[in-house]
RNA sequence: GGCGCUUUCGUCUAGCGGCUAGGACACAUGCCUCUCACGCAUGGAACACGGGUUCGAUUCCCGUAGGCGCUACCA
């Protein structure tokens, strides 16, 4: 039993795009299977055809692909145990019911939904099992006769798993060690549906882990209470020797508030709770993503990979290869953890100003045009272009601390935002402006004016030397008068190379439209 | 209601019988400074409660309380 090579699987439903819980489930199923040099295997169990959504196993690969955890084998990465899509594996699961029916470990119920919901409304907690099964409609009461008839005569039914109570069932957890119930509170779960004529999640994961020779089961734990069930099964099937080890992941929780995470505190404090952004194909609705957001993948990777986990010392910043390394199932958390939003913010943040600004062209380039920033007549893409190449490197050069704090290539937009577009109006009222600018100011600016008129090359060094001993002549401090001027408000790099930015020209148009609107 | 899991700063967490209970996010203050930031420094902030076990419990056990999950012919 330890000799096998490590397999685990993710295996959603494709109900609808990922939650982020999700990603963080198939993380750690990656972590681990690359650490110990097994597989990973995507399975879709789309055992309820009455929540298939279209498009969702598409939006889930693309998903995982986008953040970089790779599949080795599944639904559209091949392999030797597929097919790897539950709703092709009907006749395998059929078989494995029969072999239970005849082993005496399942049996056969014509009790109908309305049936056993008028039920539920008679018995005050009813639940179907060895106490009630007895008063039931199915191949335990009836005949042997009656049952082939009722089957004959086209009567639905669904298979049930036959609980013997009384029995103290173990699952050795690896995360929370030996968790004990006792079977007597179990109910006998469906295990074949007549509906659909599917199996239930249960039967279909108990016989695809065996025969996909999964060796751990890492998911979260809203899997615990059916974890005891789950063993029974291997146990019916006569697959204990083989049976997976379990881990159950703490669950993700709402950042306030109580109960799990789910999409609308996204919707409500301005955060994607899916990887990518989703267009829900019925209602139309839209729901955010990380990566249209302007996350990095690593950094979404990093920052889930730390709700429940961490490697036991102080470090944060991990790449994917560190991980792999340090993960560690026995040093999950056991509680939930809330998802720290702002946190996750943190670390793009982090994972941005690991990139050179270079690397954000594409995302900087898509903010230019939606702000309207585009070739005109009288500025020409080049024009243009070298500005934009201007503010790369400006925010680039961090021996002049221009390091910006900026959670996503967005924020870069209202710092520098006075590069491209002029000051229209001045508010007279805000803070900066009042501060910076008094009676005297106007003509001070003037005077300026005339100085920097007579800088001939509008370089950093230049402007400065001429600005710098005008200042010492005359007792001037023009600067954040001159911010006012040419940003609007008191934000921006040093003043020198503001105006070494923008040109004599565009320098003198903005100071002479401030003085005669602020005059 | 029943069953199970769980409980260290506001949040994520380190700790695996003896520590001034550590780090990070967030927050506050200071320094830097022509602005906003960045950066740096500093600060406030936690072992849910009650019993045991022990020379000694944040750590082990049992209760209580809170939190979370499950309780479908959904996964």
């Amino acid at each position: 039993m330890s000799e096998r090579r490590v397999r685990v699987r993710f295996a959603p439903s494709p109900t609808g795009p990922l939650h982020i819980g999700g990603v963080r489930t198939a993380l750690y199923n990656y972590l681990f299977a690359r650490q110990h040099g097994g597989d990973l295997i995507f399975r879709i169990e789309d055992t309820d055809s009455t929540r298939f959504v279209p498009g969702a196993e598409e939006y889930i690969i693309e998903a995982f692909q986008w953040l970089g955890i790779k599949f080795d084998e599944g639904v559209s990465f091949g392999g030797n145990y597929g097919p790897y899509r539950q709703s092709e594996r009907r006749d395998i699961y059929k078989k494995y019911v029969q072999q239970l029916l005849d082993n005496g470990k399942a049996y056969i119920a014509f009790d109908t939904p309305e049936e056993l919901d008028a039920k539920r409304a008679e018995i005050e907690n009813f639940q179907y099992d060895a106490s009630t099964r007895g008063m039931m409609r199915n191949s335990l009461t009836l005949s042997k006769d009656e049952v082939d008839r009722l089957i004959a005569e086209g009567h639905q039914y669904v298979v049930r798993f036959k609980i013997e109570p009384g029995r103290d069932v173990h699952v050795d957890d690896i995360i929370r060690g030996d968790v004990s119930i006792n079977s007597s509170i179990l109910d006998d779960k469906v295990l074949f549906k007549s509906a659909d004529q599917l199996p239930t999640y249960h039967l279909a994961n108990i016989v695809d882990d065996h025969l996909m020779e999964v060796t751990h089961v890492i998911r979260g734990e809203e899997w615990l209470p059916s974890a005891p069930l789950h063993v029974l099964l291997y146990e019916a099937f006569g697959w204990s020797d083989t049976m997976p080890r379990f881990a159950h992941l703490p669950l993700l929780l709402k950042p306030v508030g109580n109960g799990k995470l789910s999409k609308r505190d996204g919707d409500k404090l301005g955060f994607p709770v899916f990887p990518l952004e989703w267009h829900d194909p019925k209602s139309g609705e839209v729901s955010s993503g990380y990566r249209e957001k302007g996350y990095l993948p690593e950094a979404v990777v990093n920052f889930l990979a730390l709700l429940g986990w961490n490697p036991g010392n102080d470090q944060e910043i991990m790449t994917m290869d560190e991980m792999i390394r340090l993960f560690d199932l026995s040093k999950c958390s056991k509680a939930g953890a809330r998802f720290d939003y702002i946190k996750g913010m943190w670390f793009n943040h982090q994972y941005l100003l690991m990139h050179p600004a270079i690397d954000w062209t594409p995302e900087f380039d898509k903010i230019l045009k939606a702000e309207g920033i585009q070739s005109t007549p009288e500025r020409e893409a080049q024009v243009i272009e070298m500005m934009k190449q201007k503010v790369i490197e400006y925010v680039d050069s961090d021996n002049n601390k221009k390091k910006r704090n900026i959670s996503f290539v967005s924020d870069l937009w209202p710092l520098c935002r006075f590069f491209f577009i002029a000051p229209e109006t001045y508010d007279k009222d805000d803070k900066f402006v009042r501060k910076s600018w008094k009676e005297d100011t106007a003509a001070e600016m003037d005077e300026l004016i005339g100085v920097l008129m007579a800088v001939d090359h509008f370089s950093v060094e230049e402007i400065k030397d001429m600005v710098e001993s005008w200042c010492e002549a005359t007792g001037h401090k023009p600067w954040n008068a001159w911010r006012v001027a040419l940003v609007s408000t008191g934000q921006g790099p040093d003043m020198y190379e503001l105006a070494a930015f923008l040109g004599k020209e565009e320098t003198l148009r903005r100071m002479q439209n401030a003085i005669a609107q602020l005059k």
